[in-house]
DNA sequence: ATGAAAGCGCTAACAG
DNA sequence: CTGTTAGCGCTTTCAT
């Protein structure tokens, strides 16, 4: 049932019907008697206004797109999960899409979203940005709001881990706990995160007045199998770090593998910290120190601040534009004390 | 740019912008010229058909709902990505929403869903099906699809495990590895997978000769919690069982949980088969032998479902309303055979 | 081979 | 307090 329907059945217009289940009432001073009415005849008729129509005529369909690099991937769902929320707390909803990991889909979605007439954008780069995508984003014609990587110089809003910060916290544990040889498996070397991470221990590292030549370094990627052969590498030089901070989710796997074909234990023969939590974090033998991503927050932010931008645009749309500032948001990690490090 | 601009800015209508744009070229036989035209200044000018309107005037949109339980869980995470990926092949895009396995949640999510003007919906429900819900699911003016679970007697098209033969597919594997004494773990009893999945295990037992004393029962629910305390019962008998079969995905992990409390080694002290895949269950100590799901193929049959669905309303419409049968289609898990099940 | 006109359902602007 | 009018952008008759 249509709100003209409704409004010949009532003898009103639509416009009143409108105004009514828009909750515009007040607003127009409607009589009490007249609300009452359509609203009763709204519900027994299930009349609600229909998207589209109020979509095509506003400019605005209520929805923003959320384009993931991996819904699988345990940080993206929750992720992906706490946009949701968020949004729908402001009457948003989400289109979902997912880019598999490959740049090459992650364009071809991201500009069949830009194309559609949604609201805003929430985008988790897959990794490295292509001068196409790069083209794409600049050439955004709505809100759009980065989340997990900073693309730096782009000038786009963004919310993400301090990775920098969050990589100290991992190595300054170690140090703490005695260890003066430190392994660091990197991820993909390409994506900001892995580089500020990275950023992160060399500092604390110098701080703690241990030279470059303590900190071993390998991995090439974010995979399993990548995190297996940086593992394998590390553990195979001369003289093997007695601690690993793994900077990518899912390659601890690959150094969990290594660890028990060499029958090595943890901690005993290697202390492990490793990023982000994975469902199983806990559950381990041992439970692994981690460094855990405030998640939940950054959702939230995220939605924030394309809330924010989506208002600034009409608010200020005229105005000179000199006042746009590049906005990136940057969480803190919580390190998550478990039993995977060894007190020397 | 819209078409009616681009129409203009080429001296011709937007009517044959339309045809042009919307692959109609030929049907109406407009010139090769004309045609060359356009496509040329719609790519220069990067003009694009706005969905809201032709949504509007087509009564259509393009998108499909999705709502589930809970998108961090594996099983519902890699649901997702398979039917993102599948409605994407027939350029349809998704809404995506998660009830956080809140039933009340569910409902509220799902009146949203079908207000709003969608080709179409998947749902895979929470648990059990409040007559509230079932009401919605009754009046749904949408197509419908639900999945993982198959509510009876509604008369939906469902696409789920066959999960009775996936629980006789578990214990025949014990079975056959010498068990005469299992344990079952279960989940949310008021479920229907649980309640199929429990079916299947007595059945095999009995055939196997073995009666209702050998089938040790406990377990309330899917989570990890309820994993845990019915874990305890089990092994709290006089008589514990030597081989244990979890029902629920994330129980698995109170399971686990559990017999490293007790200092218990699997599969020396206890056999271990769980089901639904999980990021790590090949690379536990030991790896864990599992009744995985089809889950892509999942994905894709209720994509499939749903489109026919929408196929024959729009065919048949007017038809003697006859033939309506209910369409289960219930899918083969396998039984991934790793290490922790031990021939006794 | 192309266009004009109508209308999908809604709401903002402009009357009263 | 309420209604009329116009138009969002598109596609589908119907008419050349």
């Amino acid at each position: 049932m249509n709100f003209s329907e409704l409004a010949r059945h009532l003898g009103v217009s639509a416009t009143t019907v409108s105004r009514v289940l828009g909750g515009k009432a007040e607003a127009y001073r409607i009589s009490e008697e007249t609300v009452a009415r359509v609203r009763a005849a709204a519900a027994r008729l299930e009349a609600a206004p229909d998207p589209l129509g109020a979509g095509l005529r506003r400019g605005t369909l209520g929805m923003i797109g959320l384009l993931v690099p991996d819904v699988t991937n345990p940080f993206f769902s929750s992720l992906a999960r706490a946009i949701e929320l968020e949004l729908r707390r402001r009457g948003l909803a989400v289109q979902l899409s997912d880019s598999a990991e490959d740049p090459t889909t992650e364009e071809e979605l991201l500009a069949a979203m830009l194309g559609r007439r949604l609201d805003g954008m929430i985008l988790a780069p897959v990794g490295r940005v292509s001068p196409r995508l790069e083209a794409l984003l600049r050439g955004s014609p709505m809100p759009l709001v980065v989340v997990d990587r900073v693309l730096p110089h782009l000038g786009i809003p963004s919310v993400c881990l301090d990775n920098a910060a969050a990589g100290r916290l991992a190595v300054a544990h170690l140090i703490q706990s005695g260890h003066r040889r430190i392994g660091c498996l990197r991820g993909n070397r390409d994506s900001h995160p892995d580089q500020e991470r990275f950023r992160g221990i060399r500092e604390a590292m110098g701080e703690a007045g241990l030279g470059p030549e303590a900190l071993l370094v390998a991995g090439t990627g974010y995979s399993r199998e990548e995190g297996l052969a940086g593992a394998e590498a590390l553990l195979n030089r001369a003289s093997p770090p007695t601690a690993v901070v793994s900077l990518s989710g899912q390659g601890i796997f690959g150094l969990l593998q290594t660890v028990e074909r060499r029958g090595l234990a943890i901690p005993q023969d290697l202390s492990v910290v490793a990023f982000d939590e994975q469902p199983w974090s806990a559950f381990m033998h041992p439970p692994l120190t981690t460094v855990v991503q405030p998640i939940e927050e950054m959702g939230r932010r995220a939605v924030e601040m394309l809330c924010e931008t989506e208002a600034s645009r009409e608010g200020g749309a005229g105005s000179a534009g000199g006042g746009e500032r590049e906005a990136v948001v940057r969480l803190r990690g919580k390190l998550e004390s478990r039993e995977s490090v060894r007190t020397a």
